[in-house]
Formats: C-alpha cells, structure tokens, sequence
DNA sequence: AGGGGTATTGATACAGTATAACAGTTATAT
DNA sequence: ATATAACTGTTATACTGTATCAATACCCCT
C-alpha cells in the first residue's frame, strides 16, 4: 500500500505521463480514446480533484465538445470502465487515476470540509474482503473503498 | 469478521431483536426515536434490503405519515448519523444495521444482478486504512467498503 | 473502393435522488 | 410557565443519471 497525497507535486509531468499511459493502453488493448474521452481524461487530470459530471460537462460544453449529459456521462461510463477514471461514490463525482494501467484496487481518502481526494494504492482490501465473500459464497468483481475524515490543512485551520 | 448472510434466518425475532436495540440505544443516549423515525427502520427491518428514499416513502405515503421527500430523508439522516441504518452509497439506497450498537465499520457486499445486501461485520479495514491515512496526517472519522459482484444464488441462475 | 455491421455521437425528453427555506408544532429544561 | 431547541410539514427547486432514437464515423471484409 503506497501513500496518498495531499502534497504538491509536479503537476505538468503528472498530466502528461498519466495521459501517455492511458493512450498507450488504449492502443495496446484497442480502445478509442476519442477526442470527447480524451478531453474529459484531460480534464480531470488537468483539476486533479473529484469533478462532478455536470461540472465537467460545462467545460466541455465551453469547448463546444457536446452540450447534453449524455455525451459527459458515456465519456465517463467508457472511462470509468477501463480503470482510467474512478467514480467517488460518497461524492457522486469523478477523479482521474493516479497509476492508469496499474492493476490495483484503489481506496480513498475524502476530506469532508473541503472535498480534496487522495487516492491510496493497495490490493490488501480485496485479499480481506475475499475472505468474507469466499466464506458468504460470493464472488467479487469491483470494491468501493472510501474513507472519509479530515485533511492535514482542515484540521489546522480547525484547531 | 463474521461471515455475512445470503442464507435464510429468524426473521421475526431478527427485527424485534434489531429494535428493541435500537430503542435501548436511544434511551440511554437521550436520542429521540420518534414514529417516524421508529417506523422508517421498522420497513427497513421489515423489509431486509437495501430500499431508496423514495420506495420509504411511498410506504410511509400509504401509511399517512408524511408524503414529501425530507420527511424521509430527515428520518434516514437521523438513523445513519447514529449507525442504526447505514446508506449503500453504490446503490443510493439504504439497510438496516445487523448489529445495531455494536461498534463496527460495515462492510457489504452487493449483488450486481439481483441487488441483494449483505452485511459483514468487521474492524479490520478501518485498520488497514488507518495505517495508510496516519502517514498522510488524514484522519478517519467513516468508512464506505462495498464490495460489488454476484451473490451465491445469482451465480447458479447464470451457470 | 464498396458495403455491411458495430461503435460512437448528437439531441430531446424524462426519471430518480436530494436539499433549501420557512412556517408550524412538539418536547425539554430550567 | 416559558424559553429554547428539536422535530415535522410543505413548497419549491437543484442535482444526478438514463431511455430513446436518429445521424455519423469507424472497421473489417471482399
């Protein structure tokens, strides 16, 4: 399990080098990273934070790339299925992934005061939960890990 | 962790059980369980599955207990906020607890064809997350496991 | 190159989920 | 008793997500 982080980091190099990933998978795999996918994959990245599809879809709409929900949503959907992006379901939003073709189930940490999102890189989660499901007779496909809290700067300007 | 239950049980006395819980919870606490807020969880209980707000309130509706939306979801806020139901945030729908007072995280796990829940009973993952948080100064105050895949029964129809 | 099947986009309408705001009522604590 | 806080009732609206169908672009095959 790698750290999250709520540190600055180098963000033009984080953009390009998640993007080539992705486009690289994509060709591996034969996907098509349309101009629409491509650009709310940009998008997200460019942010770096948990987007709401309505927020996203007005920046699209600015670019002139589709107007209507479901061009967002489909784009999302694609994305979302491929591991490049991950839903936050506490959110009801989207964050890009910060390792896109890594295999790994990814966890959360939701600061609640002000919305920033760290993602946690572990496959642990699956091994314990499988347990359970083994024992339940359950198979699992996909986890949803999400822990919410307070963020090192929330809790400073709360003290 | 125990084990969850797709299996069959003693129903009766497991909302009985699950209430009188509750009601002690509330009298020791000072919480007020008032008839909406008791009726909401007994059509949980009642119910065993994960309902949205607005199947709640449909019931509530017919038994003349309120028919607008915050009705219900003030009851429901009330009952998550002090962990008598907990909200399936893949699903936007709502259970009653198994182990109502009983300090836990829950865990579930979600059946992608026929939408059935359940609930296993554990600590260990605030734990794991616990150490990937410490390191990054975030403080955990809830966590959201859902674990979504096919339930035992749903398997066999599909073999 | 042409043609047929599939995937994707565009557009309209609508379904489902949730909250803001304010007035009225009930419970609780001095 | 009465002041305070908590809860309920009601209206309106905001936010999130999907069904449907038509049009277009891509891909593979001959």
């Amino acid at each position: 399990m790698t750290t999250p982080g709520f540190e600055h980091h180098d963000h033009a190099s984080c953009i390009s080098g998640s993007l080539e990933a992705v486009e690289k998978q994509c060709k591996d795999k034969g996907l098509r990273l349309t101009p629409v996918r491509k650009r709310v994959l940009e998008i997200l990245l460019d942010e770096h934070r948990a987007m709401g599809a309505y927020d996203i879809l007005d920046r699209l709409r600015a670019e002139g790339l589709g107007s209507q929900p479901p061009i967002a949503y489909r784009a999302l959907d694609f994305l979302v299925k491929h591991r490049f992006v991950h839903k936050i379901e506490r959110l009801n939003a989207f964050i890009a992934c910060g390792h896109p073709g890594e295999r790994h189930v990814p966890a959360f940490l939701i600061c609640r005061s002000c919305d920033s999102v760290a993602e946690a890189h572990t496959d642990l989660t699956q091994g314990r939960l499988g347990d359970v499901a083994r024992d339940a007779g359950f198979v699992i496909e996909r986890t949803v890990v999400e822990a919410e809290g307070l963020c090192p700067k929330c809790q400073e300007e709360a003290a």
